[in-house]
RNA sequence: GCCCGGGUGGUGGAAUGGUAUACACGAAGGACUUAAAAUCCUUUGCCCGCAAGGGCUUGCGAGUUCGAGUCUCGCCUCGGGCACCA
């Protein structure tokens, strides 16, 4: 199977989609041509927000629009001449699509991997919807710009922090651009070091409730320099920790934090600021009393929310503490032994040398985070943990275009899930689909529909109203290519088994951290759940690059630098087209759209035509110059080779020297000729196939034809140009027959009267031969 | 701030440590044409030179090497990702 991304149904292809599907077609005809059994599916992701947006602009609905536009797309999409696998067609609007989006959210929910629980969530007031962590750029919508607030909301949510570690751990294995490995890593964001409980020194409350303040720290090194303990707003022990002295300056600063959004308080040339709550707590390890203070700096649901401030040796701490005037401890010397650490300009934040720290002074860094977690959690005050920026994945929507959470609710039993046999829980048809401001789906104005018995206690329940992200649907639809059709499974193991893991997806860098994420987890598990026999969906990744405007910007409406494809293969022909973008430069680059440069490779096929309809010159001579068919040779071999790098833009160049070759020959074999149109016919399948039948008289179509072969044998027999250099500068070439000894080599370089003069000018001492590329002297 | 990528003619780009600028676009000149378009031919990295020829050049500066666009180090610069994550 090779897998591309199935596109949204916007309503029309751009540039893009030819860039995404028609050039890996090549790749896929190549496979083929190569004895191989190539699926090359193709489907759409056709739930999702646009689609109600859109609907309520032209007054029509979601479905209606999105089915309309799935037809007009794949009239485009045929256009391309891809060998797409039609009858494997997917589209997660179809209910016998999401009748398993939906048993798979149930199995996920019997083995706890899909909860309902209340969460601080991004919400988009435009769209009126929940947002996934991975969905909020600089604070904003992804989608239309919204700065996004926060609510706390109960919503369903996915168990993926369960398996943050194998997300991270398994990606050694996989054939993967570094870059968007390395995306994924820091996405999830795992960082090893030890919670560290701080007793309460001073409790209002004394007896009763917690006794600690938690903290987590990367740093356990650089506990003796703890000087004050600081914790977030939404901390939970805030109030506790406040005497009444601190009570109104405590209260104001909580105020004044609700009020801003999580971008104010991200911004990081803002300045810091806290206030003192008035209580203490103890430091164990010294057994000092040091102070709390509430921040916004400190992130609420990191970690514990709370944070051990060393501003010694810590760039954050350091600038809060020299506002507020917060004492400063050295622990961690950059040179050691030394005789005294150096003063302080700004926290020293790298690993060294303790000091001033009892029992551990001297030891490195590295060893005293052990040693003193340790000693810790002796005592029950510490122990080693991993944490993780990576949040449970919300899925839960407020919008009515997406797939039922096929969930009741019940007044006695609360939750329960649909039963297997009534799925799948149908989308109903809904006249008014808007989202209303109280944050309810628009689905709970479907009364019929809501009202049903609950399947525990028979009782009048209600539906669940939310519908699901749209990345659910997308994060198992390459399992379904397998077997679309399959109504009794998600897909056989049979089939699975043949068609998966995916040998190569190609697709778009923005799916980094989302898509890509989310598919790996279900993968897993589906995996831990005894359905899929592989622990990683995709085994290669390549990402495509982007296409640009002519004027080397993004392409957009509103800089009118937009290429419309249609119009494109208007002009030129979709050959053109395809062969353009592939020669435009290294498929993972992309780059800027040249009106005029796609004139080169339309002269190019153009040519292509001419010289085969040039009857007096093709198939007519028995066999070829040696020059000529050593060359074929090498073509065949190298486009062979950087078909399968994915290097298209040498190919098209290599075909563009064999033409230039071809058409330099008086008369060429048949040989020859079909050859050249094999090597186009996964560049330019329609002119490819058009010359096979008409000028070549064959009878079969020649997609079903072979890769052309080449013989080695040939290759080798090609003169090679031997460069003759003095100390390093090229000062000759000289046509020679390959493998020549160094002594004959160096014969026939001193032959040639550019290099005696040189050389009677300035004698050698030496000389350096490589065989069939050079020979340096060296003076 | 941290982590990744890039920087080669007028442009897109090519180059297992071994002829830098392949292939194409554009441009200039010429052929065909009443003319234009299309097509075909020639030239086309920069500098000196009438020429033969010579010198310089892969962002800048060092280094390794017989030899560096390619490897190493430092710097400049553009693009992307993350960003108060303790």
């Amino acid at each position: 199977m090779l897998l591309t991304e199935f596109p949204y149904p916007s309503g029309n292809l751009h540039i893009g989609h030819w860039y995404a599907f028609a050039i890996p077609d090549i790749y896929a005809r190549y496979l083929r041509m190569n004895g191989k059994n190539v699926s090359y599916p193709m489907g759409f992701d056709a739930f999702g927000l646009p689609a109600e947006n859109a609907a309520i602009k032209n007054n029509t609905n979601p479905r209606d629009w999105t089915e309309k536009n799935i037809a007009y797309m794949t009239k485009q999409l045929k256009s391309m001449g891809a060998v797409f696998d039609w009858p494997r067609e997917v589209r997660t609007i179809d209910p016998e699509y999401y009748k398993w989006t939906q048993w798979l959210f149930l199995k996920f929910y019997e083995k706890g991997l899909a909860y309902r629980a209340p969460t601080l969530v991004n919400w988009c007031p435009r769209d009126k919807t929940v947002l996934a962590n991975e969905q909020v750029v600089d604070g904003k919508c992804e989608r239309d710009g919204e700065p996004v607030i926060q609510k706390e909301i109960t919503q369903w949510m996915f168990r993926i922090t369960d398996y943050a570690d194998r997300l991270i751990d398994d990606l050694s294995g996989l054939d993967w651009p570094e870059t968007t490995k390395i995306a994924q890593r820091n996405w999830i964001g795992r960082s090893e070091g030890a919670l560290i409980k701080f007793p309460i020194f001073n409790s209002k409350s004394s007896g009763g409730g917690q006794k600690y303040v938690e903290v987590f720290t990367t740093r356990a090194d650089t506990l003796f320099g703890a000087t004050y303990l600081v914790i977030a707003p939404e901390h939970p022990m805030v109030m506790k920790l406040t005497d009444d002295q601190h009570l109104d300056g405590i209260n104001e600063y909580l105020e004044e934090a609700k009020r801003k959004t999580e971008m104010e308080r991200a911004h990081l040339d803002k300045e810091k600021t806290g206030v003192p709550t008035g209580g203490f707590v103890l430091n164990s390890i010294n057994n000092e009393k040091i102070p709390v203070w509430v921040a916004d700096y400190v992130v609420g649901w990191y970690g514990t929310g709370a944070v051990m401030a060393v501003p010694a040796h810590d760039d954050r701490d350091w600038e809060f503490a020299k506002k507020y005037n917060l004492p400063v401890k050295m622990v961690v010397c950059p040179n050691y032994p030394a005789p005294m650490c150096p003063v302080l300009e700004n926290a020293f934040i790298e690993d060294g040398h303790l000091v001033d720290s009892a029992e551990f002074t001297g030891m490195k860094s590295s060893e005293a985070r052990e040693k003193i977690t340790k000693k810790l959690k002796e005592k029950g005050l510490a122990d080693f943990k991993k944490n993780y920026k990576l949040h449970d994945w919300v899925l839960s929507r407020q919008r009515y275009w997406g797939v039922p959470i096929p969930m009741i609710h019940c007044q006695t039993c609360g939750y329960q899930p649909v039963s297997e046999k009534d799925l799948p829980v149908k989308l109903p048809k809904l006249d008014d689909f808007k989202p209303s401001d109280d944050g309810r789906s628009p689905l709970a104005k479907a009364i019929s529909w809501l009202k049903v018995k609950c399947p525990q206690c028979r009782r009048e329940g209600e539906r669940e109203t939310d519908t699901m992200d749209t990345f659910v649907d997308s994060s198992w639809y390459f399992l379904r290519y397998a077997d679309p059709k399959n109504k009794k499974e998600f897909a056989s193991q049979d089939k699975i088994f043949k068609w998966l893991p995916v040998p190569l997806y190609i697709g778009g860098a923005e799916h980094n951290t989302m898509h890509l994420l989310y598919a790996r987890f279900y993968t897993k598990a589906l995996h831990d759940l005894g359905y899929v026999n592989f622990n990683e969906p995709f085994l290669k990744r390549v990402n495509r690059g982007l296409i640009l405007g002519p004027d080397h910007q993004k392409m957009s409406k509103s800089r009118g630098n937009v290429i419309d494809p249609d119009e494109e293969v208007k002009k030129y022909g979709a050959d053109t087209v395809r062969m353009f973008l592939a020669f435009m430069g290294p498929y993972e680059q992309g780059g800027p759209w040249d009106p005029r440069g796609i004139n080169g490779v339309y002269r190019f096929l153009s040519r292509v035509w001419s010289l085969f309809n040039a009857k007096s010159k093709t198939q007519n001579a028995k066999s070829e110059a040696k020059e000529l068919e050593i060359k074929l040779n090498q073509t065949i071999k190298k486009i062979g080779e950087d078909i399968s790098e994915l290097k298209f833009n040498t190919c098209v160049s290599e075909m563009m020297k064999l033409l230039n070759e071809l058409e330099k020959q008086e008369n060429l074999s048949l040989a020859v000729c079909r050859s050249f149109l094999l090597l186009l016919s996964p560049f330019a399948p329609h002119l490819a196939e058009e010359l096979w039948l008409n000028i070549l008289k064959n009878k079969n179509s020649i997609h079903l034809e072979k890769w052309p072969e080449f013989d080695e044998t040939i290759i080798a027999e090609e003169k090679i140009n031997l460069i003759v250099q003095i100390n390093g500068k090229m000062k000759d070439v000289i046509t020679a027959r390959r493998g020549l000894s160094k002594e004959e080599a160096k014969q026939l370089a001193l032959a040639s009267e550019k290099i005696k003069k040189h050389l009677t000018e300035m004698p050698p001492k030496d000389f350096i031969y490589v065989q069939d590329k050079l020979i340096n002297f060296v003076g």
